[in-house]
DNA sequence: GATACTACTTACCGATCGGTAAGGCGTCAA
DNA sequence: TTGACGCCTTACCGATCGGTAAGTAGTATC
């Protein structure tokens, strides 16, 4: 991908992310980097192809690396703890993707379904998957599986996207304390989770 | 307040949560209920202050519910579950509450004040109060508190605007075995998270 | 040197946006 | 009967939206 583009893709992930899919505009995005609307539009023909092609990009990005580079971690409990870490990892250095993945989730219209088949749907099949090898979890049906995990990727995104408004409400300084106390709050919720398997059927 | 300006609010809270402030657009909320939008001009001036209204309802609602109805719970920790309980209780009845309350999160630009003085800020340091009178909590610091409470509320809020896009991933039945499952593995989460403070300073 | 292609520009289009102006209609008061 | 007011309409405005058309500069190919 040319430098050009790839630059273009960068500014719309931000102004996407910043302002939405409507909020967004094809100008805007475009003189942030100093072209002109039509540039961009030469390089991606409309703007929902753009933001077709920004959200693809953040799938890469996200199921690509966060998926595989667990791969290796040994025993089922142990690398479903490590695959949340860096997901929330992952949310703290690539805020934009987190929002416009909220931002997906929000606009359940006609796009809910390509968020479905998209980032979410592999990543929390991989999860269930994961849970239910873990000791006590062997049993445990699918949506208890997905209950469990849920509530901790909730924490995760919901974290993520909550630096502004948290650092104004309590501070600067205050934030950084937060960020700093919620990696390891996420590991006792994390054990917390697995530790109450369901009730066996 | 008019019957026709109730009605006007309520469409306006469907538009702006489903679309989003730039998304949703005059015409289409005024038309929704068989009026012009000129009509809503009318009672509104302008889509800010219609905006601003349909925040302040939303917060009345959540704010005086949630927070008054549970002030004669007994103990603070019972208390503090009772709550967070029913704000997801309340976050499954009212949808569109919840989703405008995320976009406002994630709209952190000019917005991101009005979100901090108006929905989040009185609840979040009502339960950071909360959390520091359940016993093992008396010395823990603010940050540990907020990182506590904040990982049960994106828990709550990210499963609450999930429906659609978990319905549509893993079918109605599946779904609506989730929402069961929900509260009951809320409660242990709450408990988790209690029962683990942090190391005293 | 002619050709063709990529990368961009300016100029322009119709549609839609939020908002203004002015007026019609019903109700209530004097 | 008249005037004032609330509620809502049609008509209209300038700005901005996404997108089209046509053309220009640079570069590579032959």
């Amino acid at each position: 991908m040319s430098d050009t583009k790839t630059r273009l893709l960068d500014a719309a992930t931000r102004h996407f992310a910043d302002h939405g899919f409507y909020g967004a505009s094809m100008a805007g995005i475009a003189k942030d980097i100093g072209l002109t609307k039509q540039a961009l539009i030469h390089h991606f023909q409309t703007k929902e192809k753009l933001y077709g092609e920004v959200l693809r990009h953040i799938s890469d990005r996200l199921l690509s690396q966060i998926l595989r580079t667990h791969s290796e971690v040994p025993g089922p409990r142990a690398r479903l703890e490590s695959l949340l870490l860096s997901l929330q990892q992952s949310g703290a250095d690539n805020v934009h993707d987190t929002r416009l993945v909220l931002r997906e989730l929000l606009d359940n219209k006609r796009r809910a379904e390509r968020a479905s088949s998209w980032y979410l749907k592999p990543f929390l099949d991989a999860l269930i998957a994961l849970v239910k090898q873990v000791p006590g979890w062997e049993s445990a049906s699918d949506s208890d599986a997905l209950a469990a995990v849920y509530q901790i990727i909730g924490a995760i995104h919901f974290f993520a996207i909550s630096e502004p408004t948290l650092t104004q409400m309590f501070g600067k300084q205050e934030y950084r304390r937060l960020g700093e106390a919620y990696p390891a709050r996420l590991r006792t919720l994390i054990a917390a989770c697995l530790d109450s398997p369901p009730p066996s059927p």
